[in-house]
RNA sequence: UGGGCGAUCGACUAAUGGUAGGUCAAGUGCCUUUGGAGCACUCAGUCCAGGUUCGAAUCCUGGUCGCCCAGCCA
């Protein structure tokens, strides 16, 4: 059983350079005997999204290949825009992906740490207390074709610096009257390394710290040492971070510290799907969508109300792999591993969106029988369950044309279709108002075609969902399209905002709709497949009695194709 | 026009000097008690120009194009 003839032909997913990396310093023990340990490092200040899902997979998933360990860290150092709210919906959001952390950490829990270590550059002569306003610090800073010019406040000496410091640290200044600064280097081509601000002076309430402390130490100076007192051996981030690899490099250097190093990857982004938090921030704060789990937002917490799966994320993500260069991913690749997976899963069900009355004149009326369903004809074993069946129907508006386009399978006068796991029927007439609406369409019923199988072996083009009228219970239904009507919701004419690009018809509402009486215990977390609709899941605002269903995707429409191609 | 990073089917991504392959999308057919799913097939790509080599997506040289950086945001 040793032979390559019968080794089992697995499915892998192709490496990646971050994987290779990884390996390749696992080989060489660049770590020693140290595990690999990686983290994943949010700023608490708005939700979660999809394109934070690549890096959580990435993070934890990586390490735990690797057999190291993943912390939670919030790298909350900007108290203006934090906020407890983001640190718990951030936690439910990472467990909800699947993911465990080895330790939840915070950047202030290195609040006095980063303040010593801040002294101690001081006193090295590396870092000294500036007065420009920020006005002049960009004025110095040069551009990106020119250097920059040394502050007048350079070359205090250590003495002063320390003790200036201490007093910002002590809440002797005001808000922007001085920074504290690394002495590096105002003429480097690289415009982090032009004396970065470490510290600035914000007397804010902090979400955790309160108001312990009135300087806050900036990104740049907080990341790295974070990842360094954790003993990060691989700090992944996004690309645009590239730039600040040197300074990364440069502070633990200078402080002799446990060397993580930092390795980019191209961020995820997706058509028709905008990926900022300052503007998804905006589409909450100005109410253009319900809020942050609004269905339609691509937060975690709103495609998960929508009816998204962990399982399904990281299958897409899994997909669209890992690289350094930015592309965009098409959304149906997204919808594709969506569809893939409640496919596989979601019990199957018959709901009927736009209700037309169908009545079976030949039909005993009272009469009442329950014919038998499969949950899931993928999977035999999700069983079966009785449906009833009587007289007076409901059948999807859709289902029926007086007059059928060329190619139309479904109902229509004359016309004979099976209507699922129940019988074969054939429309005989119509029946209008006043106005000449379309109330009721009359048939009849072929008996011994219970089951939804003629014994004379006849056949027909279409098999359709229904409801009986008298045990369907009624339901709202949310339909969702996408949120911007562009590939690019960025896209937009001088002077105008993303907003002209969001879609007016993103959230439909349907309140006819009525559904087979096994729904009426639906909960929020369970998904179905309407048949021939498509995938649904309960909204958490169902009252008892009063069911809310988000669509989370349609199913795959070939009609709609045709129909479109004829059209056009 | 300083610095950094990148460029493979329409989209995403493999091939690590040796047959340019996979997934999504699109299209065709088969099958079907979901016009779903499934199955089969098709379409379609190495940014450009030179060079090295028996052989280049890969190495070298020179271009072109794209993204990122001038917050006391992260």
């Amino acid at each position: 059983m040793t032979t390559s003839e019968t080794e089992s032909p697995e499915v892998r997913t192709p490496s990646n350079f971050l994987r290779d990396l990884i390996a390749e310093d696992v080989r060489t023990k660049k770590y020693g005997d140290a595990q690999i340990q990686t983290r994943f490092p949010p700023e608490p200040n708005g939700y979660l999204h999809i394109g934070h899902a690549k890096a959580i997979c990435l993070d934890f998933g990586l390490a735990d290949e690797f057999v190291g360990k993943t912390n939670l860290r919030f790298d909350d150092t900007n108290p203006e825009k934090e906020e407890q709210e983001y640190v718990d919906s951030i936690q439910k959001d990472v467990r909800w992906l699947g993911f465990e952390w080895e330790r939840l950490c915070y950047a202030s829990d290195y609040f006095v740490q980063l303040y010593e270590w801040a002294l101690q550059l001081i006193k090295a002569g590396k870092a000294y207390v500036d007065d420009l306003t920020a006005e002049e610090i960009r004025q110095y800073r040069g551009t990106l074709t020119e250097p920059g010019k040394d502050s007048p406040y350079r070359n205090r000496s250590v003495e002063e610096n320390l003790d200036l410091f201490v007093r910002m640290k002590n809440g002797e200044f005001p808000d922007g009257s001085c920074v504290l600064r690394a002495k590096i280097d105002m003429a480097s081509p690289n415009l982090n390394m032009r004396d970065p601000v470490m510290y600035r002076i914000l007397h804010a309430t902090h979400h955790r710290t309160g108001d312990e402390w009135c300087i806050y130490p900036m990104y740049d100076y907080a990341h790295g040492q974070s990842d360094s007192i954790e003993n990060i051996t691989h700090s992944m981030c996004t690309l645009e971070f590239a730039d600040h690899q040197p300074l990364y490099r440069w502070y633990i250097e200078q402080l002799g510290i446990f060397p993580s190093q930092q390795i980019e990857f191209d961020r995820l982004n997706l058509t028709y799907t905008l990926l900022s938090k300052r503007k998804l921030l905006q589409l909450v704060q100005e109410g253009h969508v319900r809020g942050w789990d609004d269905p339609r937002m691509p937060t975690l917490s709103g495609i998960r109300r929508r009816g998204f799966t962990p399982e399904a994320i990281r299958a897409f993500v899994a997909s669209v792999g890992v690289t350094r260069t930015n592309g965009i991913v098409d959304i149906e690749m997204l919808e594709h591993f969506q569809r893939d997976d409640l496919n596989r899963r979601a019990r199957r069900v018959l709901a009927v969106l736009r209700p037309l009355k169908l009545v079976i004149d030949n039909y005993p009326e009272g009469q009442e029988e329950f014919v038998e369903v499969a949950n899931n004809p993928e999977d035999p074993s999700a069983g079966t369950r009785q449906v009833p069946f009587s007289r007076e129907l409901y059948i999807e508006q859709d289902d029926f044309r007086e007059v059928p386009p060329p190619k139309y399978f479904r109902l229509s006068p004359g016309k004979e279709v099976r209507l699922r796991n129940a019988y074969f029927v054939t429309a005989q007439r119509v029946v209008k108002d006043e106005r000449g609406n379309l109330v009721e369409v009359h048939c009849t019923y072929d008996p011994a075609s219970r089951g939804g199988n003629s014994p004379d072996g006849r056949k027909v083009k279409s098999t359709m969902h229904w409801v009986s009228a008298a045990h369907a219970i009624s339901a709202e239904i949310r339909l969702y399209e996408k949120l911007f009507t562009k590939t690019d919701p960025g896209d937009f004419e001088e002077g105008e905002s993303f907003l002209v690009n969001l879609n007016p018809n993103s959230l439909e509402i349907l309140t006819e709709a009525r559904l087979e009486p096994s729904l009426a215990n639906a909960q929020p977390g369970e998904h179905f497949q309407f048949e021939r609709v498509g995938y649904f899941c309960p909204d958490p605002d169902s009252k008892p009695g009063e069911l809310v269903f988000n669509r989370t995707l349609p199913l795959k429409d070939t009609w709609a194709k045709i129909e479109k191609k004829a059209g056009a």
